[in-house]
DNA sequence: TTTGCATGAGGTGTTGACACTTTGCTTGCG
DNA sequence: CGCAAGCAAAGTGTCAACACCTCATGCAAA
């Protein structure tokens, strides 16, 4: 529910927090997961630069975070392109996501403690709700979505997982839900799968949770790709 | 054998390829690998500038890539470090590598082409000389192993793990084995467990060559743990 | 002696300007 | 009419200078 606040750029008051750079990468980060950057577009530093009131400087810096996000692409003398999802590198993340998080849930089945179970209990028992009242389907159920993976990483204490899929990589996986938010018939399944997911970690059984998680990121990614075919 | 070619800044030629940033970042990147900028040692951009013969802007992007690589850590306004491998940190990097180099391994027993494992073969028997040689043993052993894992996860074909493994953490393995470099007891073994996924490759047994993948990394970082503890 | 604040130096964040590269169009020649 | 050379505009790479922050040193007051 707490999602750490994206710093809105370019409103009334100067965003006190962090850097220049820092608020210029939230806000174009923002801006192409949403969509209002589309992909593939080129990215203009003088333009963007005058838009947003900043040097070029910053927002290269900025622009430059986004690269090491794959948020963008970049290429000497020709400039910046925001990130092209095509069917195949979604392919790609969802295997990575596969290895990742599979690693993660084994990790967490002995590192999370009672109380973060119990917390990922009533998070999934809140999403049980909202799934039977049918309401907020699409956007809510996704960001929830988003949140027990999130947390199940979290709940890994692996320094370099939590690196790498909650910062590294999160807004790519955001950018996918937002952009291809393809209706989930798999909802329900999707929340059963999460709900064997929480008994394995309840019985802090490594092997089950991977397999498990393992076995959920990988329906997900056969739904992909039939819905694309 | 043919590791993309390090450039060497400072010398006679002023390497007339790629952006100064390019070059700047490799200079740095070999630098810190090969510890000559010592681990959690302070960054002075007005300093390593003037070293270099380099303006301040070129300098700060080339550590927004080194940071990127997580070679370096920066905090607003207090400046850059070079990382500091703990023994936690090196090994949550083993069970990274073991999740994402076992997918690999999969991935590579349908994606690898006959011509390419033919080769991996090839490097192998090369390996396998040298070893019973005894030559070379301590960097060209372990310059092997790194380009044995290097052709699987090319083998992937999946772009997100060869971005991810031989761009971006491909460095901060180097760094590992360049200064934690034990001398490998564990050379033979490795040597065969290697040979046991080439089998399973032109077996064509994804299942059996992700198991034996994971099993060989995770052997390594358990005889990592012992070495440490 | 110790605590607190002022001050200065060093360092980082940010900027505007300059130089080179790329690109699309124009112009002149075959 | 087609094509190559050249030119102009836009964009990226690089730089030096300015503004702000942090930290250490020293001084003054309790």
């Amino acid at each position: 529910m707490t999602e750490p606040g994206l710093i809105e750029l370019d409103r009334g008051v100067p965003s006190p927090v962090g850097t220049l750079t820092d608020r210029l990468f939230d806000a174009l980060q923002r801006a192409i997961v949403e969509g209002e950057m589309p992909q593939g577009s080129k990215i203009s530093e003088p333009e963007l630069a005058r838009r947003h009131g900043v040097s070029r400087g910053s927002l290269r810096e900025a622009i430059a975070r986004l690269e090491a996000c794959k948020l963008v692409e970049r290429k000497p003398n020709l400039g910046a392109r925001v990130v092209e999802l095509s069917a195949e590198q979604l392919i790609e993340i969802f295997q990575l996501r596969e290895a990742l998080e599979g690693m993660a849930a084994r990790l967490a089945a002995e590192a999370m403690s009672d109380a973060e179970i119990d917390a990922l209990g009533a998070l999934l028992a809140q999403h049980g709700q909202q799934i039977e009242q049918e309401q907020g389907q699409a956007y809510f159920q996704k960001q929830g979505d988003l949140d027990f993976h999130f947390r199940i990483v979290q709940g890994s204490k692996n320094r370099q997982l939590i690196a790498l899929l909650c910062e590294d990589r999160y807004h790519l996986l955001r950018m996918y839900r937002v952009q291809f938010g393809m209706r989930s018939q798999r909802c329900r399944q999707a929340f059963e799968e999460h709900q064997y997911l929480l008994s394995a970690l309840r019985s802090r059984d490594p092997e089950m949770a991977e397999l498990v998680m393992r076995q959920h990121v990988r329906s997900s990614r056969r739904n992909l790709e039939q819905a694309l075919a």
